[in-house]
DNA sequence: TTGAAAGCGGTACCAT
DNA sequence: ATGGTACCGCTTTCAA
């Protein structure tokens, strides 16, 4: 019923030992019998049994790609760099490596399953992206898979996400400078006046969420804002309001601030997403940005500064962090020093955003 | 090194067949063994390698979600999709179906060389999403890979482009209603009072642009508009402009409308990404919208709304067909009859977007 | 440069 | 209910 490589082989008048070198091209065939097998191949229609390649090979040529939401382009920015990089069809003749993408929809229990179900296919790399959960037993669940996957010759590499701490498995990490970017972008708002501000964080327990947040309160403390009162904490939780990263958490959340703090001059979103829900929230109350009140984001989406012109957000340079884990994933590049690099979050200042005057 | 299916036998004290039984759960097994062979599986941390399974069932549980643009959310919705109601990971337990995203970046080599990558993997099913290229070479060699997959057992799923046309394979088909879409959305317009209507189409050679663009036409010549002049195709044709679905082309595009018919009084755009980009240059030209000149989008991606607020747009139920189209793709649910099902296009009006008055 | 043949790790049929 | 055992299709020494 199906072509077999020696179906091949025979039409081709070798052994299928031949046909196998020919097609992988690693191996010394005289020009002549190159030329008759590939006619053979093609004459017959001829394609490769993966399954069976793998398992003799013991390897494939699998790439998966780990993202917490697929429709947000956040993650199809990187996971589209990571692809083109990884070559795969399009790349080299013949089209080789696969890179395949794989929703984990932010279930802990499908990140893991995803890798098993790599680990099954004895994938040649694996690239998570995006932010972590920080609970301890996952982690601990995470770490284990992983050193697993390495030592059964998968390469791991992170992309937006901090490094494994108890890692012994080789692991290359490319993280986002996520405190930095939250911290310098409150600085900014600081500097312009603004002393009430809301915060729309992403959901708890996310290693995003957290350095964000934190380099938020960093530049908080550091002025002096919301401490003075000597209940700062207290201050700030009352600003801060978590919820997934999405436009409607942003939404929701911006209502129940302007509830809470109806003196707010401007609100930062933990993503551009949220921002996004945060404005449309802003607009339906009647409020203009930014003259009543400003908004600041986070990733620089394409469309953010669309949907806000006014809009302050830290760039993360998703594309070419995405690139980069893809050559790492290959092997192209090799590994940072130490497994780790740390990449730069961008300032991205539109128009002045300074707090209206009451 | 690795652990192997026998390794368990062994330490079960049963046979390998006993264990890929109780692995497969699709045979009786005495409830005493299972345990000890699950416990087994435990302690020596066993994974099944997939490829030597798939080689022996000559089947494998990977399903291919095949997107034009990954970083779209046009396609990010869809896959979303398709993949949650695959069950994937998440789904049952012990997790099996497998499905990956393959991005072909609308290179119509990157397609058929993922088809290959499947084809070689045995995959399941395969889901092509997003519209079509209309070169009669390449549909031909689709045409042909599609029914050779068809015919190694895998379902094959086409959704939101029309169905092939010399397919004798068994395929089914979710097409989206795009004519009448555009067609829609343009009669509206007319409604409103607009004479004078530019359109930035999509890419050359795809179905969605020129379903799109047909639907508008229509609407045009039933109207009589553009047609009055006795040069109506050159009037239109002087009103359209191509591009790629991105923000940049409808960027541009806009800019080159404007320059060739400053008397426009509407836009309309292939979808809403492009749209965003044509609301950028009219912003930057000083034009409000839709006080000076409306725009319109398709697709209803969740973000336009924000950024153009006036934006009407035709609605894809992105979503329900990405779902609807997994569940073809498991055989959870039967091919409509034909194999053909046709989604309605639902025009989403926002606000008035009547001509201004000159 | 090419061929022969021994696996790779499961699956499923045939026995028992 | 369980065991024995031919394959599945390709890769890769080892020889020639």
């Amino acid at each position: 019923m199906t072509v077999t490589l020696s179906d091949v082989a025979a039409r081709a008048q070798v052994s299928p030992a031949t046909v196998s070198r020919v097609l992988n091209g690693n191996y010394p065939v005289a020009a002549a019998t190159r030329e008759r097998v590939l006619r053979a191949v093609d004459d017959l229609d001829y394609v490769l049994n993966g399954p069976a390649s793998s398992l003799a090979a013991a390897t494939s040529d699998l790439v998966g790609i780990l993202v917490n939401d697929i429709a947000d382009p956040f993650f199809g920015i990187m996971a589209g760099a990571v692809q083109s990089e990884i070559g795969g069809p399009g790349g080299r003749a013949g089209g080789e490596r696969m890179a395949v993408v794989c929703n984990t929809g932010g279930s802990p229990e499908r990140e893991l399953t995803y890798l098993t179900l790599l680990q099954r296919q004895r994938a040649a790399a694996v690239v998570l992206t995006g932010g972590a959960l920080e609970d301890p037993a996952h982690a601990a669940a995470m770490s284990a898979k992983l050193a697993r996957l390495a030592d059964a010759g998968t390469r791991i590499v992170l992309c937006g996400r901090p490094p494994l701490d108890d890692s012994d498995a080789a692991v290359a990490t490319l993280t986002f400078d996520n405190r930095n970017g939250g911290r310098r972008l409150t600085e900014h708002l600081l500097t312009l006046g603004h002393r009430r501000i809301g915060y729309v964080a992403g959901p708890m327990e996310r290693t995003t969420t957290r350095h964000r947040l934190e380099g938020h309160r960093d530049a908080l403390a550091a002025s002096g804002t919301g401490t003075a009162g000597g209940n700062g904490n207290a201050d700030q939780d009352e600003l801060t309001v978590h919820g997934p990263y999405t436009r409607r958490s942003g939404y929701e959340a911006t209502l129940e601030l302007l509830r809470r703090a109806p003196d707010l001059t401007a609100i930062v979103a933990a993503n551009d997403t949220v921002a996004l829900g945060a404005s449309a929230a802003l607009r339906e109350r009647g409020l203009r940005i930014p003259e009543d009140i400003s908004v600041a984001g986070f990733d620089d989406l394409p469309f953010s500064v669309d949907a806000v012109p006014a809009l302050t957000t830290v760039r993360l340079p998703l594309y070419e962090a995405g690139a980069r884990a893809g050559r790492l994933a290959t092997g192209a590049e090799e590994a940072p020093p130490g497994g780790v690099a740390t990449i730069g979050a961008e300032l991205m200042v539109r128009g002045s955003t300074a707090p209206p005057c009451r």
